[in-house]
DNA sequence: TGTGTCTAGTAAAATGTTTTACTGAGGGGG
DNA sequence: CCCCCTCAGTAAAACATTTTACTAGACACA
């Protein structure tokens, strides 16, 4: 006893039939077994406690139903709200399809020992979801137009072809510079992320304007700041805004965080948020609802964004793997390209607008 | 081509040797290969770009190289400092062993359906690391006095017997007492957290009191007020306090955040922080250092932390399978009872005082 | 010459599943 | 009575490794 865990023989023997028939039964390929022999199995399952092994599970099809979460190796990447959120979405739309989830940091000499290939080839994972991407990421190139599942979450490039499912930050900037005006303001800052690195805020800050100007409002370059998503330089920027021009009525920030830095950065300058300068926020991360006044902002639901990134990722892999199937060793010269019939995955998500009390009708 | 992975059974034929001799090759268990025969399998592993499958290896021994990470179903688990922070930690000394890391969280069903059990059982994993743990978690039970390699990251409890490695939050409570009283500070407040049902914060607080006492002052029980751990809590705590003493010279929060949050609450009060009344906090978060005054604080190296939890456990897990090897099918009967040689894993690691400019000499 | 030991390997069993291709029994149609 | 089909199930191969137990040959020693 002790010496070895109970297998599936175990389970044949006990139940007096064979081991084919266990694993039909393990697998709900019920179609040819009779209602009592199932009985019987279940019954013996019970009995001897019985676990099938994953790994045993996963050798004759290589896979091993587990996702890796990539994520990059910033300061506190697992210390951050987004990413926070993001994989809990992702873990629960893993967990309801009998997934699990790798965490896996692509650090310098992950990268360089290019990793995130031998995970895959490895059978450790069957699909890759990367969080945080940006244009740095120039490894990610080893899967444009490849097979390889990796997809994007939140984020997406221009030169690489990528799976990728995002939040529409366009429909965001639009829905703030609409919501903005339509409140009166017309002399209005933007506190915007780093636009030349992270594609997203990019789209963000590009359709706000846009939307703005066709709205007859004309937004200088010089009221719109880098506050870099962080709170800290969020009241940097803001502080740079004030200065800039005293008579504003209203900021958009491109992140909650920063939206709460210029809180603090108008408050030190004497005047009210919310009543003196309008702020808006974007995300709608938890503390928006607490803050003082409540920050309207626009809700990216950030857990749904995680959850269909795995959803579709899932669909992606069983997919793929239904097709190989058939074509095994039929076209010999596909070794990486696409082929034709292979589709990407190009989603992006609605985003809403959360009214709370920190714009000011004017 | 495509249709099959190269596996090892390539390799040996490509350099015209036994698989054994691959595996002892790719093993390190060099010993008994020649020099020149290791050098034609290792050319041979390169030239067919072979990976060896982590499913196929783990099979034979039952170990899947992985270690698991166990979270409570908070709301936002992920989004949190300290989690992120210790993650990352065990992250680093996972990978130095060549280990993954899964993740998991401890939600209602998962906890019903024993699925931590199971993914042991399952060999999806070879150990647990379960951080954020408290007195709620009843379940934790099932891993009393079990051979089961569960361990308990900066936490600890009286009534079951687990492995666990922790900060030292007694020493942390000395180092706070004697350095306010070495200020000259007689007159205190203490933001606490919810000692009922968090051990290690009860040690913190219930330490710092001792040692005030043998230093000769009285922490009135009015005088100290639970912050929940929480900004927000932290500063209504803090406003609290400064109604019953206005009279308070400094204030020790049972972590940074709190402390913080005191900031503004003292702010509020028209006061100066660090100046009219000194703060000092726990735990050394980055924002401690950004701070304006800089806070004083007690680092307890979370990053450390998790690593060396991961070191212990990874060491547990070694020596047991190597217990196993020796022993099995000798003794019947120690179905999940500890054997008296096996030990408990039971650290405290240093704490240290982080003096900046958050406490004045009075 | 016989015995023993060391070196550099190898053959084969074991790990726990899934899946493919087969089989024997029973029944219906011609 | 023969043929074919379905039903319920099984045997065996495949998956990619590790590990144990064995061996052929070289050499030393008595």
């Amino acid at each position: 006893m002790g010496k070895t865990r109970v297998s599936i023989r175990d389970v044949a023997r006990e139940s007096g039939v064979s081991l084919t028939t266990v694993s039909l039964v393990l697998n709900k390929n019920d179609a040819r077994i009779s209602e009592a022999t199932r009985e019987r199995v279940l019954d013996a399952i019970q009995r001897l406690d019985y676990t099938p092994s994953r790994l045993a599970r996963g050798l004759p099809n290589r896979q091993s139903k587990t996702l890796a979460i990539l994520v990059p190796a910033l300061q506190h990447a697992f210390a951050d709200v987004y990413f926070g959120e993001i994989i809990s979405g992702i873990y629960e739309a893993a967990a309801e399809r009998g997934f699990r989830i790798m965490l896996e940091v692509a650090r310098r000499d992950y990268v360089k020992r290019r990793e995130y290939l031998t995970v895959l080839d490895d059978c450790s994972v069957d699909g890759i979801l990367f969080i945080g991407a940006s244009e740095e990421h120039t490894w990610l190139q080893d899967f444009h137009g490849t097979d390889r599942p990796l997809l994007v979450v939140n984020n997406h490039f221009t030169q690489w072809d990528l799976h990728r499912v995002e939040c529409d930050y366009q429909q965001a900037g639009r829905l703030a510079a609409d919501y903005l005006t339509d409140m009166g303001h017309t002399r209005i800052g933007h506190i915007s992320g780093p636009i030349d690195k992270v594609l997203t805020t990019a789209d963000l800050t590009t359709a706000f304007i846009e939307r703005l100007t066709e709205r007859g409002t004309r937004l200088a370059d010089q009221l719109i700041v880098d506050g870099k998503l962080h709170v800290e330089f969020g009241k940097l920027a803001c502080e740079e805004l004030l200065q800039r021009d005293p008579a504003i009525t209203a900021i958009f920030a491109s992140n909650d965080k920063m939206a709460l830095g210029a809180y603090q950065a108008i408050r030190e300058a004497g005047k009210k948020p919310g009543q003196d300068v309008s702020v808006m926020g974007c995300d709608d991360i938890a503390t928006a609802r607490l803050a003082e006044p409540g920050l309207t902002t626009i809700s990216m639901n950030f857990l749904n964004v995680g959850a269909e990134s795995c959803r579709s990722l899932l669909d992606l892999i069983k997919t793929q793997t239904g097709r190989s199937k058939n074509n095994a060793g039929v076209n010999g010269a596909t070794n990486g390209t696409v082929p034709a019939e292979s589709l990407r995955v190009d989603r992006r998500l609605p985003v809403e607008l959360i009214e709370r009390a920190s714009v000011q009708r004017v």
